[in-house]
DNA sequence: CTGACTGTTTGCGCCAGCGCAAACAGCCGC
DNA sequence: GCGGCTGTTTGCGCTGGCGCAAACAGTCAG
């Protein structure tokens, strides 16, 4: 099974790179395919692998010790993940799950010494990606804290929709299944205030849902929804 | 104004380094001392140095648009911070204050490569201090995703403590000045609550507070508090 | 010592959003 | 085509925690 550069030659993370290594990193490789809702690493798991996704959506969940989950991001074709080894971590802080049919590409934990020393570029990358999601992060703190539940769902749907909508007739999809269920674990709400918000804003010609599915028919008004601010 | 390297040789950061090594890092740092309430950065400035604190507490905050303030943690002695540079950013996500009169080394941006080619040891430490960091902030979301406020201010207090907890007679203070209004800003409710909870903690036993000052008198309780489940 | 300021406490009323429950509707396997 | 399953909608009542407001108490400058 010979991988191809072009299938990473794009890639923001191999951005700079060269023929030659690129080779060598896709020589270390290993690619392979997750079903839908199959976990590529388990939290708490022995972290021995950093990943790749070149095709597909995952969902990394946090479990509390109650049983609580929340959904702490997607990640989006094109991006790395579990990358515990970047960080100095000895075991994985969430699990990864796949929300539709996957590509993975998995190297063993040993490459990235290799890579750093190698092509200091791509451990660049790959530290600005954890940068970026920290910043994320905070952001959702701060979100939390200060806003609403409305506003939080809307920036969540145009945050999901901004990384990987799919242009329809009717607006803009989100191109993988995702539950109200799902929604209100990426937000810190239940499932029926989701629900209820959404028949309200499809009410309004904001959205438009389906089972598994939303799309937002107009994101503009989403935004005004999103930015409007708690009555002082 | 000769550093010496004793007052680095110690710091998780620098672990491992020769003396030469320390002495390297030291002479392209310059000490500066910042009286209480005065900001080291701020947030969206652009971001020409990284820092590391050598006495005192630094408040992380961030501030929203709408001009809610959030605090997003406490750095202790002997941590680095503001390293925008090693997840290249330009710009400081954040602003830091001194929470009282701090003692901080500051190195210039560029210094940051020629650490992470020589002494490669610090740069990961540095990366694990953002791992570190980055997981805290996705406890927190999980936290407020799941928690009551309650178990919140229980864990915060709990957290700050444990990392900045100094021991007395009447049990663990922390050893700056905290606000009932600074609890609210990092637990993400008001003033009011936080007030309220901990006077009801003073009845209890658990905490003691004073004037910008609160005491753990019953850490065991408090944890009890923490941990108890939101009723099913 | 005095006044001003900053931080804290407490009471009261309200409402956003949750918990619970029940009905409903696509979709899949057989 | 027929269950059964999983996901969705909606109604209803309740309450945790917020907003508002007012009184109170250390602390510090002059």
């Amino acid at each position: 099974m010979a991988l191809d550069r072009h299938l990473i030659a794009r890639l923001p993370a191999f951005a700079g790179l060269e023929g030659g290594e690129l080779d060598i990193v896709l020589a270390r490789a290993r690619s392979s395919r997750f079903p839908k809702d199959s976990e590529i690493f388990s939290q708490g798991e022995e972290a021995a692998s950093f990943f790749l996704l070149l095709a597909g959506h995952i969902r990394v969940v946090r479990t509390s010790p109650a049983g609580h989950q929340v959904i702490a991001r997607y990640i989006n074709e094109g991006e790395l993940f579990g990358i515990a080894v970047a960080i100095g971590r000895t075991t994985y802080p969430a699990s990864a799950v796949a929300a539709v049919d996957c590509v993975v590409l998995t190297w063993p934990n040993a490459a990235w010494s290799d890579f750093q020393a190698r092509m200091p570029s791509v451990a660049a990358s790959a530290y600005q990606t954890i940068g970026t999601r920290l910043q994320e992060t905070q952001a959702q703190v701060m979100e939390m804290s200060t806003q609403q539940v409305e506003q939080r769902i809307a920036h969540a749907l145009l945050r999901i929709v901004s990384q990987s909508g799919k242009k329809t007739d009717d607006g803009i999809e989100i191109d993988f299944p995702i539950t109200r269920q799902d929604i209100a674990e990426m937000t810190g709400t239940t499932l029926h205030t989701v629900s209820r918000l959404l028949s309200a804003w499809e009410d309004q010609g904001l959205v438009k849902g389906g089972r598994q599915q939303v799309v937002v028919t107009n994101p503009h008004g989403l935004m005004v929804v999103a930015e409007n601010r708690r009555s002082k």
